[in-house]
DNA sequence: TGATATTGGTTGCATTTGTAACTATCAATC
DNA sequence: GATTGATAGTTACAAATGCAACCAATATCA
């Protein structure tokens, strides 16, 4: 009979990563709180228009994992204050086509400085081959937890 | 002049982490929220309960990072479902000593099988060195990213 | 002894989130 | 061209969360 006292917590792959994203998260969530009063959809959502360029609310759903409430809603409060604009296009007035404005995309500039430091910063306590490890590791996680 | 449109996203940690915790925790959580109607916070204070032992409130707070007043509401659901109980302490009255029920053993022996399940599912596909430095990683991230 | 600070834990309130139901547009089928 | 079914996006309501204020017990120190 097997003691389950024994199971370790510690080793706990989803328990770690929980606790790594939280903690890698805190200084660079404060910055963009502070600074651009954002939350973390809000800011995903305009990190992926100034990458990737406009896209609709669906594509950006999809490509980040996040349901389409919770960018909804990061979409409206962006356009309140006026960090992206709405065109609804010819082809199919369901869907709506996004854009960073001269604002916002000044915002992306300087989050993305911000970010690239805080992952210098994180990233700088492990090698090459560590690096390619874990971000090669985190990647296949992401891509076969969902459905599995 | 650097173009900002060349930041990665793909290969930001915290952006990487934060979806791998969410994608890795899917299928457990599912599991526990059906099983027991535990949500995360609950299964965590379980989790230190059955591994540790007896703990107040406040030492599982530092020990898993967690907000007293998140664990204040897990320890009372768990408290009102018969999963746990609390002996007040003579020497320091404020101090609550936890520690869980026969019913609450037995949803920890049945959570930690089902937890270890997941776990080799997920690790199973990589091998050892991988597994290693993930988990060196990690803990790295986990103890200096509070902090800095 | 009494005033003040600290600590473990809880509660109230505002904000965030998840779920499901909804609107509006388009596609497919009859 | 009317009916049914998807699909993009929003909204309403309940549950979860974060923050600050709070209570009670203890520690500190005049």
């Amino acid at each position: 009979m097997t003691e389950k006292t024994d199971f370790d917590l510690q080793q706990f792959m989803p328990y770690l990563l929980n606790r790594a994203a939280e903690a890698s998260s805190l200084d660079f969530q404060r910055y963009y709180k502070a600074r651009y009063g954002m939350q973390r959809t809000e800011w995903r959502v305009v990190f992926h228009l100034g990458r990737y360029g406009d896209l609709t609310a669906k594509e950006i759903c999809t490509r980040a994992s996040i349901h389409k409430t919770k960018v909804s809603r990061a979409v409206a409060a962006l356009e309140r204050r006026r960090f992206l604009t709405r065109h609804p296009y010819q082809d199919d007035r369901r869907h709506e086509l996004l854009s960073l404005t001269r604002v916002g995309k000044a915002a992306f500039d300087d989050l993305v400085e911000e970010a690239q430091r805080f992952d210098d910063a994180l990233m700088g306590a492990f090698n090459v081959t560590e690096r390619d490890i874990l971000r090669r590791c985190l990647r296949h996680i992401i891509n076969t937890g969902q459905g599995g």
